[in-house]
DNA sequence: CTGTTAGCGCGTTCAG
DNA sequence: CTGAACGCGCTAACAG
């Protein structure tokens, strides 16, 4: 590979902070109401509950903090009131687009609600998520919504309950069985029983399989609904046909070339996200195998890109705005006490579907 | 296409918010100083400055912390200074994978310097924007990083300066001409023109364009260079060869069924992103017509699929996750005043490159 | 319905 | 070097 590359420095003036004058400019819930000629207190109603005042009043407050451009300070609303509106989410890695589905989801519900998300990115590190976990600590984030399978918290094991210390948490796709937490997921298990009992349809025998992380507990749902297909289509023994992989395109590609060692090669690949089938298609394209002639291929998540595949990608879709979405409501019931373990924020499992393409024939 | 759909309801008790007794657990810096034995105003100097603190008294507080578990509680912090260390991140759609490396390097730099990143997604609709140029206003936020073209502040069209209301803004990748603001950047219509040239040097000679959004003016540089590159080969009329996307995938689609009603079909494609790229490949293939043999096909950004497509894209990279971690590293500089418009904070611009895949062909 | 009063927890004076 | 006192802007509790 051959690379042009260029630069060139250079220089704009700009804004300065020294321009920035902003505290100077500050209008305070104080003027407002010497303004309206009424006290701070009713300036505070009239603007949070404006039910309990008076229309005329109101209408003044109104007037006065229109002519005067007050915007209340919230960060002296969140000193005074202990809640910042705003949730942390910790994403194992910003740049896998499978996730971006998800956030666009939360933040959309957050927004709406007037609620701010506080991005974390873990970069696939566990060890990024402690300032995260911090930040709740700390009283910068009123929650926190977890989409991988860390948690920044420490919880009692015993009792299966995070330490009252911190605040709400939810977890988004993944769950943590060592403890119990409101979450949102799809049936895994059933996810990938589906999916081989599909293949299975098609004439699939010999079903490859790449796994996901193995201390992730979603993916050992997975592979146990992968060995409960094979297991229906009488196929107990899959131990030769099992690839380990780590969600990367990387991983994907490694294991197809493992995959491709096999003395007796299988006719179908089911791989555990769509990342890892991209990244084993392209090798089995390298290699000279065609797909779907010479090997089917099911991928899961159906990530935007498993349609722009050659071929097209058959893969298990997640409804991962509706997750996001979901998420995020039961964040905002929790907070708002709306919730309580037998009310209405309770975990809640949603629909998979299988999104027929061109990556898998009939054998 | 064919659905299977499951549902299924599931229930999980969880820790509900009875629990959450994170206020009555709180310790305040009051109660440090009761332990330490020392007032308030020592604790608070002994561990934001250290050095002006006597080492005996400055162990008894550290002592005193630990054993309470005490941790200063931002909000009241962020409310006294007036700083609350967070930064809004404007997107125009986090689904766009290009975004993702932006972000990553911006949280990066952010986490690293203690401060936090407020996620804004625009979902492509500018009005969205509104919600987090108020979260400024508000004070939620020490400044705004936008990587879009949509600035949702008000500016100062004859100054060529924003409101001094508020807070700094940088861009990164667009920028706006009718302001000035600092920003990073590559050089785009540099990049485009190399991307001609480099097809003029494969042979080609009919290239057809697929525009960005007009009302970029990112797009309007490469589009600029695109321009240059053709009339440098001799080409000035370029009218036929032209055609309009918005940087979707299906914008790319269009113009690919467009471009086959040509009478005289182009040899190559250059499209202003990525993903119109992708779109119009597949067109291209649905149509039987073989990239690059029969046409050759060039994108812009180098998004992580660019490398996944068949044949893999040849396309012109820009150090997203550079570009973010700079804006980041420029706001910081500006908050801490260490820019000024002739000082270190000054907009960049960055180098691309020319990443050679399978996608183009000599002619 | 409205005003008065009392802090929230911290940083920052200003004396000592 | 340390402590007492003040106040940031706002809301909650209570009185009127």
């Amino acid at each position: 590979m051959f690379f042009v590359k260029h630069y060139k420095a250079g220089r704009f003036s700009y804004h300065a902070s020294l321009t920035y004058r902003q505290e100077e400019l500050m209008v305070s819930i104080k003027d407002v109401a010497r303004l309206a000629g009424v006290s701070i207190a009713t300036v505070s109603r009239a603007l949070a509950e404006p039910d309990k005042v008076r229309p005329n009043t109101r209408d003044k407050v109104l007037a006065a903090v229109k002519q005067s451009g007050y915007v209340t300070n919230s960060l002296a609303r969140s000193f005074r009131t202990n809640r910042n509106h705003s949730v942390v989410v910790l994403v194992p890695d910003i740049t896998n687009s499978f996730f971006s589905n998800i956030i666009q989801g939360i933040e959309e519900v957050a927004r709406a609600n007037g609620y701010r998300i506080l991005l974390g990115d873990m970069q696939n590190d566990p060890a990024n998520a402690r300032a995260y976990g911090d930040l709740c600590a700390q009283r910068q984030a009123d929650g926190l919504i977890c989409l991988g399978r860390t948690i920044p918290f420490a919880y009692n094991r015993s009792r299966k309950t995070l330490d009252p210390k911190w605040p709400p948490l939810v977890m988004a796709c993944e769950y943590d069985d060592r403890i119990a937490i409101p979450g949102v997921r799809i049936d895994n298990e059933r996810a990938a029983l589906d999916g081989v009992r599909y293949l299975g349809e098609q004439g699939h025998r010999r079903i490859a399989y790449i796994n996901g992380p193995q201390d992730s507990p979603l993916c050992r749902d997975r592979l146990k609904g992968y060995r409960k297909g094979m297991a229906e289509l009488g196929l107990r023994k899959t131990s030769d046909l099992l690839f380990g992989g780590d969600f990367s395109l990387d991983s994907g590609a490694q294991a197809a070339r493992a995959l491709l060692q096999l003395k007796s090669l299988p006719t179908a690949i089911f791989a555990a996200n769509d990342a890892m089938a991209i990244g084993a298609l392209q090798v089995l394209k390298q290699r000279g195998v065609r797909v779907p002639d010479d090997l089917s291929l099911l991928g899961f998540d159906d990530i935007k890109f498993a349609a722009y595949c050659d071929p097209p990608l058959t893969t298990i879709a997640q409804p991962r705005r509706q997750i996001g979405a979901l998420s995020m409501q039961i964040m905002l019931d929790i907070l708002a006490g709306r919730d309580g373990s037998g009310g209405s924020g309770e975990s809640r499992v949603l629909p998979h579907e299988l999104v027929l393409r061109e990556s898998v024939a009939r054998v």
